[in-house]
DNA sequence: GTCTATAAATGGATAGAC
DNA sequence: GTCTATCCATTTATAGAC
């Protein structure tokens, strides 16, 4: 095992500063992001808001894009986190409900976010394969819980992804500070599960 | 009544060359975004296209910005000569379907003009009051065809645009020349209009 | 009304010193 | 790893000749 390895089980500490580094770059994106939008800010903007000049950013990221990559994981991340921080209702109905009201306020807190995870509006932007691979994986989740709920049609799925995230982007585009849509989720679900 | 009036009756050939020439300038923008997307030419890609230098479009609009108004007024009169020419069921659902369908072909066919119309994906671009009229005038169209529907609720009127929004954000970004989400809005109508 | 020329500003990226 | 300095490309917009 190399000293560089930063896979390594007791990481050193160098790469653990790097870490910390990434985190307080990434922190600072999501701050400019959500001041100004997901393209509102530049390099230059980055490097002063955490504290360093542009160029330096380059030891962190080979791009802009590479930037965009890093946050995209890092949604991705955090979205996993919250499905696997709440409680699963074993009742399909409330489960259902669960998901949907987890995913649109999740959609809704952070309208940049959401924006460049679900509807790639970062200018030329593409995710790299590994990222994707997160992307893909929050799907499945939905798609797990939409089978317990006794819906298996993949056609289904299309369905759902398409009202929730309808939902999210009226309510992040049209009422970002409050819950005109949010609160519709109830009302979807109810319609969308009723039997037919 | 001036010489210069543009809204005589018989309007100055010099008024007619001049919309001729506006119309030119939105066909090629209309084609450069369907090729490069709504943010992936310049003034002078456009002027190319059309056959002069990037100045002289200054000429027919004051900013690019406003050029993305022109675009996005003449989008909404695009959609409002289409409901105009839609024959209307007189079954509620039978119209509520035929609603439904004519605007999520409407930006199905057209991803720039969806985006622009109803994402507001332009860089820093907001509509002119003007603009915005015209933008109402098509919820409000819709709005009547849910009364008719029987549906008055102001609740749900938001969840509908979010679904058919969601449908067709969906369609454009996933399936761009298929009918992926397309082909779900029968089932889409059926359960948001089921009797609750 | 269209042109050439150019201003003015932006912003991503690189070189090389420390 | 961070800096200064700078490059280089892009792009909106204006001035003024024709």
């Amino acid at each position: 095992m190399s000293v560089t390895d930063t896979a390594a089980a007791t990481p050193s500490p160098r790469a653990v500063r790097r870490q910390e580094t990434v985190r307080r770059i990434l922190d600072a994106a999501w701050a400019l992001s959500r001041e100004r939008g997901l393209t509102g800010w530049t390099l230059r903007d980055l490097g002063a808001e955490v504290g360093m000049r542009a160029p330096s950013l380059y030891v962190y990221a080979e791009s802009k894009n590479a930037l965009f990559d890093l946050m995209f994981a890092d949604g991705y991340r955090q979205l996993a986190e919250r499905i696997e921080a709440t409680e699963r209702p074993d009742d399909p109905r409330a489960l259902m409900g669960t998901a949907a009201r987890l995913y649109l306020t999740f959609a809704a807190e952070e309208p940049a976010r959401f924006q460049l995870l679900f509807q790639f509006t970062a200018p030329g932007f593409e995710p790299s394969p590994e990222s994707m691979a997160l992307a893909g994986r929050a799907v499945g989740d939905l798609a797990e819980v939409l089978v317990v709920a006794g819906v298996d049609d993949p056609a289904e799925v299309d369905l759902w992804t398409a009202v929730l995230t309808g939902l999210a982007s009226q309510q992040v585009a049209n009422d970002p500070d409050g819950d005109r849509w949010l609160r519709l989720v109830d009302t979807a679900v109810d319609r969308l599960l009723a039997p037919h």
